[in-house]
RNA sequence: GGGCGGUUAGCUCAGUUGGUUCAGAGCAUCUGCCUUACAAGCAGAGGGUCGACGGUUCGAAUCCGCCACCGCCCACCA
């Protein structure tokens, strides 16, 4: 409607992880485990999910009305944009920035397969914390009689010690630098390492240091090249590394060696202890953390170009504060894992080779042709592709270059399509706080590295829907309503401006039907008054005083708003924009202007009147079409005869015209008086029918005939203010007067009056002291100083004015 | 435990550099109206010591300090 190519891309991801579960659900009530059925099988099921499942949100979103350009819809899993993935996979590993490490991940004993932190369920769990002896040692494996004591939860690892650690800066273990300790029961000897990670008042400021076991272990090993031995197999019970025990179920274990530590004089207190232990979401098993090998992208210059991004303002955040979390994040990056153990999702480009090497092409072709010039005997079968797929977020990252130009990102020399040389950077983003990290960072780096420039110049964070008492959306608790149901009771456009209005950036949003009901009413508030409109008979008569001037008003009315609109929105302020369209709809055109131009029964309008009617009418159905698309169009429609294939959507949004303050100003006045008789009314309770007079100051007060008919009364004008006593009035303000009897009396207006002055003189005061302060004036902007002198003036002329009013009210009193 | 954000009317939220018109909006509530477009409506009204305490200032919802409570993200201490 602003003339501008508006491209909004529909898609769907592969969602990986969800996708694979709920299909390997599927396939398991059916009594099929995916292991027996192969992944080519499988994958053939998960497509079937996907095309049964991928399309339901596209179609809430074309419910909705919202106009994408669904030629363009892309899928992360269709042959282009996998391709893409793969390529930008051998980019980075051929930079470098792709390597092959080892991470703990959260182990499954019963199912037999990792699983996903979200999938793992942290209890407060009781168990023992034991106190343990290890010796020092003599040097030569011996026991010496001194010793240490370390506190654990896990003795059945002991085993697999690869350290003790302390805290370097504890003085009660200084003597142990240098030292090595035994392990219980096998005699391994191994270090006393220092490191800032333990705590000195927790436990007996002595760690035993598992690299295979522990996640924090495992970091510690790292950083002081500790060995890694695993003790615990993929079913949960000790191997023959243990030593002892072998066999034996962790738990089974545990109890085992606590009474064989007592018996061999290590064990010196166990105590109760509560901890928290993460147990299998789907099995219920306590998650044992194990080492796998995975792949990982450096994340250091990605992280800092895309910080950078964001700091420098190249994209902004909105709301802004979600910069300080997107910084934290950057800042602490740590490299991402984007490899998966799963089926569903783009397999990893690497290829085994039967020595245990491997090579990285984007192909099977390319990568034979690498894999013989390293061996030539090599042929196709001597290769094994790596079994695991790509983290869904390696291919959404990718979304605003792709669905454009899915050749591009990977191949740096290629020369970006049309398309994206045409939308690229694009301008804005829609999408949740939750996923900053995982989509919004990464779109900015991918976006970065590929093209150079930041993907997008914007990101707007909705809010997330929660119900009225402020629980998230879910299927279990069933508080989340169908969105096809509201669309079905209350109309599409109603659950729209609904949900809209009460949304500001950022903040959650509070699901409560009330709010639709508000937008359905709102529906029927603008069919009701098309009614009137359209229903108005039109005859060639001259055209009423008043409705000449409500013509003239809502003209600057309109204008207003407009550009209160057009700000709001330039702010992402999409709740206060909508606000201000819904009350100039509802309170300006039709509780104010409607009823000020409506003729009386049986009466027709006037033709100009009934031009510029329908062209307000027009101009508001335009400014609300975006949010309310349905019903602005089918009323658009019928104001005037369309051309086949016109659309209010190729309408021009109305803009603000040039208009005249004072307008405003005047029509407030009208607005008071007329507000005033309504007032009277109520408090006296005087029949809307019953005749009243309103006197007023002066003759030449503007818009008469508009008080007139809005208030329902006769309006009398005075000379002079003097007179108006003999009347017999009420005074409410500016210099106007209901004809009522005793009311409200004039010395309450002027001791009003007065408190304002003393406050303004006040004020005044205050912004001359700071006027005079040298050192304000010094170092203050020149707009600030600007802006306390323009206060200053304003505060004289109030007060002027102020004493006026309160010498004219003394003079009518 | 670490980081970030919040606390303004019954509810959901605005409140731009401290200052006048700053204590607001919508919804809800109450009162009166079946007035010929609309009772899913019209008109009017009530309602908040801006979380607590202290400080800076002529002046604080706004700036500073501390506390309380709430939310989110990260970690889930051997």
């Amino acid at each position: 409607m602003d003339g501008k190519n508006a491209c909004w891309v529909p898609g769907t991801d592969h969602a990986s992880i969800a996708t694979e579960s709920k299909v390997v659900a599927k396939l398991k009530a059916q009594g099929i485990r995916k292991e027996d059925i192969g992944r080519e099988e499988f994958l053939k099921h998960a497509w079937e999910w996907k095309e049964e499942h991928g399309g339901i949100i596209l179609q809430q979103l074309k419910k909705l009305g919202c106009s994408c350009d669904w030629d363009r819809t892309r899928f992360t899993m269709e042959p282009a944009l996998s391709e893409a993935v793969i390529n930008t996979f051998v980019y980075f590993y051929k930079k470098g920035w792709i390597y092959k490490g080892v991470r703990m991940v959260n182990w499954d004993p019963e199912a037999l397969t990792a699983v996903s932190d979200d999938e793992v369920i942290h209890k407060d769990t009781k168990s023992h914390f034991y106190h343990l002896k290890y010796f020092i040692s003599d040097g030569n494996g011996k026991p010496t009689d001194k010793y240490l004591v370390i506190a654990t939860t896990r003795p059945e690892t002991i085993m697999a010690d690869a350290a003790i650690c302390v805290n370097p800066k504890d003085e009660r273990h200084f003597w142990l630098k240098g030292k090595k300790v035994l392990i219980p029961l096998i005699n391994r000897e191994i270090p006393v390492i220092e490191d800032d990670y333990v705590e000195m008042d927790f436990g007996t400021g002595c760690l035993k240091v598992t690299p295979a076991h522990d996640v924090h272990d495992y970091e510690i090993g790292l950083r002081h090249n500790l060995p890694v031995l695993e003790i615990i197999d993929d079913h949960g019970k000790l191997n023959e590394k243990a030593q002892i025990l072998v066999g034996e179920d962790r738990f089974v274990a545990r109890k085992k060696i606590v009474k064989m530590l007592e018996e061999s004089g290590n064990l010196v207190k166990t105590e109760e202890y509560i901890s928290p232990v993460g147990y299998s979401e789907r099995t219920d098993a306590v998650i044992e953390p194990k080492l796998s090998a995975q792949w990982f992208l450096k994340m250091e210059k990605l992280a800092a170009t895309a910080l950078e991004t964001v700091e420098s303002g190249r994209t902004n955040f909105i709301p802004e504060k979600y910069v300080n979390t997107y910084r934290h994040w950057m800042e602490n990056a740590r490299d991402w894992c984007i490899s998966r153990q799963l089926w569903w999702g783009q397999r990893i480009p690497a290829y085994y080779l039967p020595d245990g090497s491997y090579v990285v092409e984007a192909t099977p072709e390319e990568a034979l042709k690498a894999a013989q010039a390293k061996n030539p005997a090599l042929t196709m079968a001597d290769l094994k592709q790596d079994e695991d797929v790509l983290d869904t977020w390696f291919s959404s990252w990718l979304w605003p270059i792709s669905v454009f130009d899915p050749e591009k990102p990977g191949h740096p020399d290629h020369k970006p399509n049309k398309d994206l040389a045409y939308y690229y950077p694009t301008n804005d983003l829609v999408t949740g706080p939750d996923i900053i990290f995982f989509w919004v960072a990464r779109m900015i780096m991918a976006g970065e590295e590929f093209m150079g420039k930041e993907p997008f110049s914007n990101v707007y964070f909705t809010g997330i829907v929660r119900d009225k008492i402020g629980r998230k959306m879910s299927k279990t608790l069933g508080n989340s309503p169908n969105p096809l149901d509201l669309i079905d009771n209350y109309g599409a456009d109603a659950v729209r401006i609904g949900m809209l209005l009460c949304s500001s950036a950022g903040n959650d949003i509070f699901y409560d039907e009330a709010q639709i009901k508000q937008g359905a009413a709102f529906c029927n508030k603008i069919w009701n008054s098309y009614r009137l409109v359209k229903g108005f008979q039109v005859a060639d008569i001259p055209q009423a005083p008043a409705a000449k001037l409500a013509i003239e008003w809502f003209a600057a009315k309109l204008s207003e708003t407009i550009t209160q609109v057009e700000d709001h929105y330039s702010k992402f302020r999409i709740s206060d924009a909508l606000m201000a369209i819904y009350k100039l709809f509802w309170d300006d055109y039709c509780s104010w202007y409607l009823e000020a131009i409506k003729p009386a029964y049986g009466q027709p309008v006037d033709p100009e009147t009934y031009k510029v009617t329908l062209s307000y009418f027009e101009a508001l159905l335009k400014l609300i079409h975006p949010v309310m698309p349905f019903i602005t169009e089918e009323l658009w429609q019928d104001i005037a005869e369309r051309r086949e294939g016109e659309t209010i959507m190729y309408a021009a949004s109305p803009k603000p015209q040039a208009y005249n303050p004072t307008v405003l100003e005047n029509f407030n006045l009208v607005a008071e008086a007329v507000n005033g008789v309504r007032s009277v009314r109520n408090q006296k309770n005087i029949a809307p029918k019953e005749n009243l007079h309103l006197v007023i100051k002066e003759s030449s007060f503007p818009n008469v005939s508009l008080i007139e008919k809005m208030a329902g009364v006769n309006v009398e004008m005075l000379p002079e203010f003097g007179d108006a006593q003999a009347v017999g009035f009420m005074v409410r303000t500016h210099e106007m007067f209901v004809k009522m009897d005793g009311l409200v009396n004039v010395e309450e207006e002027i001791e009003k009056a007065e408190k304002d002055l003393e406050h303004q003189q006040k004020f005044l005061q205050g912004v001359r002291a700071k006027l005079s302060n040298e050192r304000f004036v010094a170092n203050a902007p020149a707009a600030v100083i600007e802006n306390e002198r323009k206060k200053e003036a304003d505060a004289l002329s109030k007060i002027e004015s102020l004493e006026a009013k309160i010498k004219s009210l003394k003079k009518t009193n």
